[in-house]
DNA sequence: CTGAAAGCGCTTACAG
DNA sequence: CTGAAAGCGCTTACAG
């Protein structure tokens, strides 16, 4: 199928990569010696580890990581898991990913997944036992089941889990803690006046939902406010259910000023109802996001929204999972925080 | 790390997974014989083979990826190699090369790559030489560079081309047409009247600019239209690009009433560009798009743009890599298709 | 701190 | 159509 290039490989390598015999040959020890370095072993003198080191080098040596998986019984692979429909999360996280393991011979393998499927347990666990993997990255809303965090204990395959709240021992948790920016979202709306304000849900069975609002009940109580019952819908994280629950809330008496949606797609859906509601988006209508997803600076207005670093969080992610944590970076780093833009603006009263 | 589970595991699999030898001694055939099995070969009596089947069947065997690579000398890891910035393009991909491996034993493997960077060819050959990769699909742009074509070819890795047209041997390319799309593009607007029509291409040096360029201007020859030289600006298939260019566009005296952008990001600008300036779409201007990417749904007016089929197509092209080809399908699914949105309509004279 | 032996689970020649 | 032998490139016990 492919094209052949029949003529032996030129330069240095000679038609074929080196092995770890062949460094062991030039170094002159064995090749277990050379497979001590590989795996930095403390258990080398350094004047061999050194020398052993400079001929890696000079052939441009790469252990083979099939060869080394079947010997220790686990991939050099990284699976990420997820069922997030959003793109733009998904791209991100894998980019994060990606940093993390740069330079570390892990490959990213992608398991998209559907936790409502009848399968998806047994194709989970076939997937990682198939490849060995080395370990996953759960993302949610598939980090938050139950039975998945089961089967990875079950099946001693090492995990991270990556969402909202805590919800495993920490070595299995990465959280990204979106109360903080649901909690930003409601100063700044309160700070702009407003007290008349909605909230669409994301859906109950997603914990982000219950953080997001968490934080923004939080934010209003630190300005002597309480959400009031009417003016909270639940959408279902999409912009479809976004525009129905504007709608909704946009019918009642009064309407509220602003309204505060669960992520990006839902307040694109705001924007929509508003649009055809008549009702101008800043001027009578406030709206925040969350997400910060690529849309938010292509409506009109430009969308307020919370910012999630999903692909610092992704790195983190990673890095915890293959044991190369830093955490030297700016803690704040990882933190949700406030971007605004033009579909917010002080109350209309 | 990972928290143990220090019990044997229950059932039927003992506390190991089954091997080839397990399967060769219970089904009384030598091992070589069980691989023929798994590798479909074609040298087995039917009866020794369903023999050895219904074992298969019975363990829940499968043979380890990782062996096999080491024995066979290549992985069974395929590996996508882009530089597409949009999320939705990445993702739509990797669906398409999901779908097409699917039950293949074969797994994806991500590598996003910037042929910008000095260490470009360097890199992609690493990745591919390290992991042994079966072979890997290119995504535009990176497709496009023929510098990693022959990189490829040198060491001899399966590969095929995702373009807009035909850059290799066939048995290397998947074709996506745009130029479909731009005729589509053309007959529409023409048809709505319109006759001063702005085009905002891609860059130069993406293919994907010149054949949806092309393809306009022959839909426009259908309609005894030629496109207007000063009405072609050249954007950079980014958002920010679509607004200066519409900006530059639509100072000009008289200004077009249809713009078609090369991409929907870029329609995206002209939309922002167009609220800008105070002109309403579609009443005094029509915008046409290219990709009908998550977004076009979202802006408001909701965008007429070109539907690429990028899931279908990953999916094809995998399935071309590891000779799975059906090709049953209608190829209707597989051409670029015009979505008739809320953006265009009759031409206002 | 270093090494010789055995083995991980497959496939490729080579025979028959 | 089937099999016994050797080997892919590493790592894990086990010695010393």
């Amino acid at each position: 199928m492919s094209t052949h290039n029949s003529k032996p490989s030129s330069g240095r390598d000679h038609g074929r990569r080196p092995t770890i015999n062949d460094i062991a040959r030039i170094a002159g020890v064995s090749k277990k010696t050379v497979s001590r370095v590989i795996n930095a072993s403390p258990f080398v003198r350094s004047d061999t580890r050194e020398r052993i080191e400079a001929v890696i080098a000079d052939l441009g040596y790469a252990p083979d990581p099939q060869a080394r998986a079947l010997a220790y019984g686990r991939s050099f692979l990284i699976g990420l898991v997820y069922d997030n429909p959003n793109p733009q999360y998904v791209v991100n996280m894998q980019l994060g990913l990606l940093d993390g393991m740069k330079g570390s011979g892990f490959e990213l393998v992608v398991h998209p997944c559907d936790r409502n499927s009848p399968t998806f347990l047994a194709d989970l666990k076939g997937f990682i036992e198939r490849q060995r993997l080395f370990g996953v990255v759960l993302t949610p809303s598939v980090s938050e089941d139950e039975r998945a965090a089961k089967l990875l204990n079950d099946i001693d395959c090492s995990y991270v889990r990556v969402a909202s709240v805590s919800l495993d021992d920490p070595e299995h948790m990465i959280e990204t803690r979106d109360r903080i920016g649901g909690r930003e979202a409601a100063v700044h709306l309160a700070d702009l006046g407003h007290t008349r304000i909605g909230h669409i849900s994301g859906p109950v069975n997603f914990r982000s939902s219950h953080e997001r609002r968490r934080g923004f009940e939080e934010g209003l109580a630190e300005r002597s406010q309480v959400l009031t019952g009417r003016y909270v819908v639940e959408g279902a994280y999409t912009f479809e259910s976004g525009f129905q629950c504007a709608l909704n809330l946009l019918a009642q008496q009064p309407r509220p000023t602003a309204i505060f949606a669960g992520n990006d797609e839902m307040a694109a859906g705001v924007l929509q109802a508003a649009r055809e509601l008549n009702i101008s988006v800043p001027e009578e209508l406030s709206v925040v996001g969350f997400d910060d997803f690529q849309i938010a600076s292509r409506l009109w207005p430009t969308l307020t929204t919370v910012r999630t670093p999903t692909r610092e969080i992704g790195r983190l992610a990673v890095e915890r999972l293959i044991g190369r944590e830093t955490e030297a970076r700016d803690p704040q780093d990882r933190l949700p925080t406030l971007i605004v833009r033009k579909s917010t603006a002080q109350a209309p009263y």
